[in-house]
DNA sequence: CAGAATGAAAC
DNA sequence: GTTTCATTCTG
């Protein structure tokens, strides 16, 4: 009787975990939507649920029968969402599916061992009389019927952050209000914007430092990211334009890391010859619904610490230092440990412009970068190998720094020194001094 | 081998 | 309850 769960041992891990499949477009979507109802949606569940449906049930015997039942409030929704989904145009499930094949993609690469597979269970069931839904309407409202608060009809909320509705496709769950106590101010709603059920990157967090100005250079990074992707959506905030991508490109981060820095577009920066130039000084972020940077980062001057083909998985860290307060120290402690290095030198890859190319051949980026601050104490230096088979220190440390990010380290509160501090790696965020 | 059936994914 | 995808079963 207990709940069905059947925990199928997926062959992913020999840590048995169960890894749940990647969602598909529906799922995304109405995961999304079941958090961005119309204010009425309560009178739209009470008509769908006062109309028994025929649904099939497991009979004593092995036959199904019908029989007529009310939905609950679940399912209710289902029925309401499904019909949405089937109104939608191609265009707008596009958005969907582009967001599924992201999530797909980011789950292959995080489970790379990862097969799907369903158990049957229709052959040799007989005993199996555990299902009994029961549910029956008497209670099924337990369900705390989410708030909603605020948006009104089937329009994007502009505040208030959400969670990460699936953790185990982004590695890393976002505070919902990362800036909460930081002198950020949201802008006003945009509009025009498509109504609720297209739109799977909600402007969540959207927000602009007012300590810094606008960087003038938007437009033309605007104008110069759009030429290059077919994959970018246009919105209007009301007080700028801006831009983000969507593609399969898309590097999700998450938002905190990038105080003080600038964003940029994903897959992008590299070929557009280091928008990071654009953006010196500047700060700029936009951030999904789920709190993450769509974009990639770039930094002041040369220190570019974020490979934009390097998703997330890949990514280890990439804290930013603030502008201007700290310099870039090339110039990496040789001999420390070259065992596990591979054979490339790949010092360049922070310097030059070519790091892009470095890490495409690599995949994974698996080079130390310590910046340091005037006081030449060590900001941050990280790297990355996700090579289970390496047994290095640097390796281990790789995985046990994702690890603990991915367990939810520090990365919801203000960072502290000291959070995470591996193998004679300190992973130090020093305080935001803004300006 | 093609098409049907089914499980699993979030809520 | 929903849609989609991957897998497994069936003929």
């Amino acid at each position: 009787m207990p709940p069905v769960r059947r925990v199928k041992k997926s062959k992913t891990r020999k840590t048995g975990e169960h890894v749940p499949r990647p969602p598909n477009s529906f799922m995304l979507f109405r995961s999304w939507a079941s958090q961005n109802l119309p204010e009425d949606i309560e009178d739209v569940i009470d008509e769908i649920r006062s109309k028994p449906r025929p649904v099939k049930v497991k009979g004593k015997g092995k036959e199904k029968e019908i029989e007529m039942k009310r939905p609950n409030r679940n399912s209710a929704l289902s029925i309401y969402l499904g019909a949405r989904w089937r109104e939608m145009d191609d265009d707008e499930r596009e958005i969907w599916e582009t967001k599924a094949r992201e999530a797909k993609d980011a789950h292959e690469r995080r489970y790379p061992d990862y097969k799907y597979q369903p158990t049957r269970k229709a052959c040799l069931k007989s005993e199996d009389e555990s299902e009994s839904e029961d549910v029956d309407d008497s209670e099924v409202d337990v369900s705390e019927g989410q708030p909603v608060a605020g948006p009104s009809t089937l329009v994007p909320m502009g505040g208030s952050g959400r969670g990460n509705h699936y953790p185990h496709h982004y590695p890393v769950t976002v505070p919902l209000q990362p800036y909460a106590n930081q002198n950020w101010v949201q802008p006003p709603l945009q509009q025009g914007r498509p109504r609720v059920g297209a739109e799977p990157y909600t402007l969540h967090a959207y927000y602009h430092n007012p300590r810094y100005s606008l960087p003038q250079e938007w437009m033309a990074w605007d104008n110069a990211s759009r030429s290059h992707s077919g994959a970018q959506q246009t919105f209007q905030t009301g007080w700028n334009n801006s831009t983000w991508a969507s593609g399969s490109h898309a590097t999700h981060l998450p938002a905190q890391q990038f105080e003080g820095c600038v964003t940029s577009d994903a897959g992008h920066a590299s070929t557009s010859g280091g928008s990071e130039d654009l953006f010196e000084g500047s700060e700029y972020g936009v951030y999904d619904e789920d709190g993450y940077s769509v974009s990639t980062a770039s930094y002041p001057s040369s220190s570019a610490q974020v490979n934009p083909h390097v998703s997330v998985p890949d990514l280890v860290s990439c804290h930013p230092p603030p502008p201007g307060t700290v310099t870039v120290d090339d110039t990496r402690a040789e001999g420390e440990d070259a065992a596990s290095e591979s054979a490339h030198d790949s010092d360049s890859m922070y310097a030059g412009e070519d790091y892009a190319e470095d890490f495409q051949l690599e995949g994974i980026a698996e080079d130390t970068q310590e910046v340091r601050a005037p006081e030449s104490e060590p900001v941050f230096r990280w790297s990355f190998n996700f090579d289970e088979d390496d047994t290095s220190w640097r390796a281990e440390r790789d995985r046990e720094v994702f690890r603990r990010w991915l367990s939810g380290a520090k990365v919801d509160d203000q960072p502290r020194s000291g959070d995470v501090r591996i193998c004679n790696t300190e992973w130090v965020f020093p305080p935001y001094e803004g300006n």
